[in-house]
DNA sequence: TTTTATAATGAAAACGTTATCATGAAATCC
DNA sequence: GGATTTCATGATAACGTTTTCATTATAAAA
């Protein structure tokens, strides 16, 4: 690959001045500028964005880190999706790390991004106390957080109404006339399960349904996690007649464990599910689910982030978007 | 962040020695090399990568590039799986780069990847004569394809035997009765879909079974393509009573497409999709699919990559894995 | 004409590594 | 006891950029 001393030697000038015209910073005489690019044209010459790296924190690499918790997730490719599309659209490059709900991996991904050097991130962190992320937010590394927050820590934030599009689920099974109602909650360290399961009692709360312990379970927020908590809500002597399941991988768990058990959806069990999906209606049967605006949240992550970086004194910003209650025929 | 500079005058050493102790090369004196060792811990030294990724293209910066066409298919998310496990264990850090099947957006990530000096390169190309990835190739980047190859390039790569696969699906649906049998396409430019196509062609000719042209559709690999086209085929005078789908995405189309013509399935029409997903036994109904296993199609991907890496000579490996036909209740 | 801007360019430092060479001291060999 | 090896270390070039400073030549101002 031809280097700028490369183009500088083939145009008879100093890397200096190759410099110049590629940044257009300076002043350069027409001619000499005509030859420099006649120059990276027949090299085909290609900054390195490394080198670039290395030479300043100043000026911007273009390149975002990302880090989510479970790549499995559609919610979280669908974020990925929108920050992907904000930051191809302004230059940016992302490297994108999946740290499967493995704190562990986590902590090595974080390093890894410092030390690659990156211009900003965006993160959902295992849990709120990130003292790693904590530390690279104090050290000046512009970061936005999306789905969840970070303790004591001022930082931009994306996130949805949890409490409220949990309310919302629940209050409508209760509606319908459902009483025993079940939450499969996911990990119970992610604030956006806390907040659903607030919204879910706050649900039952208003229109005085007793909370009935055993009703409430607490997983992994994976597939398997809603297979085997549901299947012991059914198990159970007095099985309930609908459940909320904490996502969108949950509830697929949770419908494999009723089907499993040759119960009639909504006869026999309702189910409302967090996170909606573009296949939700495809279903057996078409589910209803909390939407939220995981597209969105990634678009807006990415712009806050760009802003950041471009003003990183700016005060911080705490973005709450609205989910949507989708009423389809699982309840 | 400290530097190894930092590090060395901590020690009262020079940047070399601290260099030794890092790589341990070359001999250091004990006591030095705790002294340094110390000096590491006490500003909680972290090596920049993009400094050794500058430094040396023979030493390995540990960066792997990943070039998918689509994120949002879960087919691709298993990929990437399983190549992230097998790089996290080999201590790379991975940089996603997903093109949206967009061709331009695939030619600019190919340049962001060359110029951030990446070790190597699992790619699934838009088509198959790339001239840019294939340059690539040339140069001496290690690079493994996956899901679909390079014509006339020697090249590391990792597919299934499409054509057996769809041959399997449309025999199961000629052996339960169906004789009026569409098929759905993803875009023809990708070799898959060809092979997809041979396979339902083979076996339909193979059990003498006329090939009805307006009955094969040729889309875009996307939801809204199964989507239309499904349409289509319903909207025929003489409607299909059996459809293979050629990927995950069109098969959700087709199902929604179905489901709103009100058209009972199997009784009314077959269907079987190309991709089996997690949540496929939970459709409407449970999906009968042809399955990949994307996840080990990731992880021999990344294997490969690994290998050419260590040893650049080593002879191209072609390997292809098999599909399985998994009957539910679709059929 | 002398001074002063301005335009056009180059030299060189810096970023944080790795790797090569050089140097001195101690240890081993014959 | 001189030659040679091994150990321990440092100086420095190199990777490919950006940026600061210096230098010249020319144009404008006095």
């Amino acid at each position: 690959m031809a280097s700028m001393n490369d183009i500088a030697r083939r145009a008879g000038v100093s890397i200096a001045t190759v410099s110049r015209v590629l940044n257009n910073s300076g002043s350069v005489n027409e001619a000499t500028r005509a030859r420099i690019l006649k120059a990276i044209k027949d090299l085909k010459y290609q900054p390195s964005r490394v080198a670039k790296r290395l030479r300043s924190k100043s000026v911007s690499s273009n390149l975002l880190g990302v880090l989510i918790p479970d790549i499995q997730n559609p919610f979280y490719v669908d974020v990925l999706r929108g920050i992907e599309d904000i930051a191809y659209t302004n230059n940016y490059a992302i490297i994108m790390c999946n740290y499967s709900q493995d704190e562990k991996k986590e902590k090595l991904y974080l390093e890894i991004l410092q030390s690659e050097a990156i211009d900003g991130l965006i993160a959902a962190p295992a849990n709120e106390q990130d003292v790693q992320l904590k530390k690279m937010v104090r050290e000046g590394l512009p970061v936005v957080c999306v789905d969840r927050g970070l303790q004591d820590e001022d930082v931009d934030i994306v996130v949805v109404d949890n409490r409220e599009g949990a309310f919302k689920a629940v209050e409508h099974l209760i509606k319908l006339g459902r009483r025993r109602i079940a939450y499969i909650s996911g990990l119970q360290t992610i604030p956006s399960s806390r907040y659903r399961e607030k919204g879910y009692l706050d649900a039952l709360s208003s229109y005085q349904i007793p909370v009935v312990p055993e009703l409430i379970k607490h997983g992994d927020s994976k597939y398997e996690g809603g297979l085997v908590l549901c299947e012991e809500l059914l198990n159970l002597p007095e099985p309930p007649d609908a459940v909320f399941t904490g996502n969108n991988l949950i509830t697929l768990g949770a419908l494999e464990s009723i089907h499993k058990h040759q119960l009639r959806i909504p006869d026999d069990i309702a189910i409302v599910g967090f996170d909606d999906m573009i296949w939700s209606s495809s279903l057996n049967p078409s589910l209803t689910a909390v939407r939220q605006p995981a597209y969105d949240i990634g678009q807006r992550a990415c712009e806050l982030l760009l802003q950041r970086i471009s003003e990183p004194g700016r005060a911080c910003i705490k973005m709450i978007l609205k989910t949507e209650l989708i009423v389809r025929r699982s309840t």
